[in-house]
DNA sequence: TATCTTTTTGAGATGGTGAATCAATATCAT
DNA sequence: ATGATATTGATTCACCATCTCAAAAAGATA
């Protein structure tokens, strides 16, 4: 899902029309930041702004991490004909613009929001399913220094430990 | 996928009939181990011990990581009637018995062998998807540590980070 | 060993996800 | 406002993994 499009040199000016009014500029003023880098991504691919990537950004951000499916029903409530195509597409894109990070979990895919920068971490028993979630620095820490090791920089990360709680262990 | 039934309490002989002669019995000598923990989950859960159960084991042995797919190509050339069901079925078996691990990635699922613990994490670039293994005891160390914390010993674990690799970023 | 119960197999059907297609529509540079 | 270009959404498609079920195999029993 690579854009093979060459870059436009021609991006300093990134002003959009203004014959189309932004209808979630309230959400967006307060992601100033995410959507200047979809604006950006877009301007320098000749891509377009468009009313479903707005309000698919804005719901995006609203969350820690989504399925196209689970998107298409919440925005359905709103705009009924939105279409499931557009969500994936408008998802990779956002991959590519670096605003998002799919990961595929079973047969589906979840996209992360990269903003929402905390990981947490998992220690599930294997007996009864429990789900412990923690935080260890030192661990991310040597995370980082394994990557640089083999030229990698790190988007993000997933670190489950399974094993035995101790009232399954008994 | 998982086994729902009652654990029999008469496995304390897990003797198989000899009316099944192991086939890959030569492959089976030198994985006594991982045959051993097969038979045991077996016995355990009122499994049978089949000639396909035990070519696909000796085959996914041989290697670090499959697809189901895989091993279908590999093992159609002895055993032309073999199902694809059958393999997906029994790799399921074996994550369930502690000797396999389900990785997702992008569409299809990899089944890691769990004994080769030498390279068990992994360095996975989001934009070309090259994967680089690695082994880290300090993490492991680390890991231990926060199981303890929470009262938990680990069975297994899995580690993936996810990031650029240099030529990617560039 | 022969018999009988239970599990497994394999071929095909099924389900579910994500991507491809394409005419109609929207964006945006001019 | 116009025209070139990109996007949309309904649908189809491709693919992976699982389910179905009659036939076959495993293995407990005698």
């Amino acid at each position: 899902t690579g854009l093979e499009k060459v870059p436009l040199d021609r991006h300093a000016h990134l002003v959009f029309n203004t014959q189309y009014q932004f209808l979630e500029s309230g959400v967006m003023s307060r992601n100033l930041k995410e959507f200047a880098v979809l604006k950006d991504h877009l301007g320098k691919h000749q891509l377009k702004l468009t009313r479903q990537r707005e309000r698919i950004l804005a719901l995006f951000l609203k969350t820690e991490h989504v399925t196209a499916e689970h998107m298409y029903r919440s925005l359905s409530k709103r705009d009924p004909h939105i279409g499931l195509a557009t969500i994936y597409r408008t998802l990779n894109l956002f991959c590519d613009a670096g605003l998002a990070q799919a990961r595929h979990f079973g047969a589906q895919t979840q996209y992360d929001n990269v903003s929402h920068k905390r990981h947490h971490d998992h220690l599930i028993c294997t007996t009864c399913g429990k789900i412990v979630e923690f935080e260890n620095c030192e661990i991310e820490r040597l995370q980082e220094e394994v990557a640089a090791k083999h030229g990698f920089v790190i988007q993000t990360h997933k670190l489950e430990l399974y094993g035995l709680c101790s009232r399954c262990r008994r």
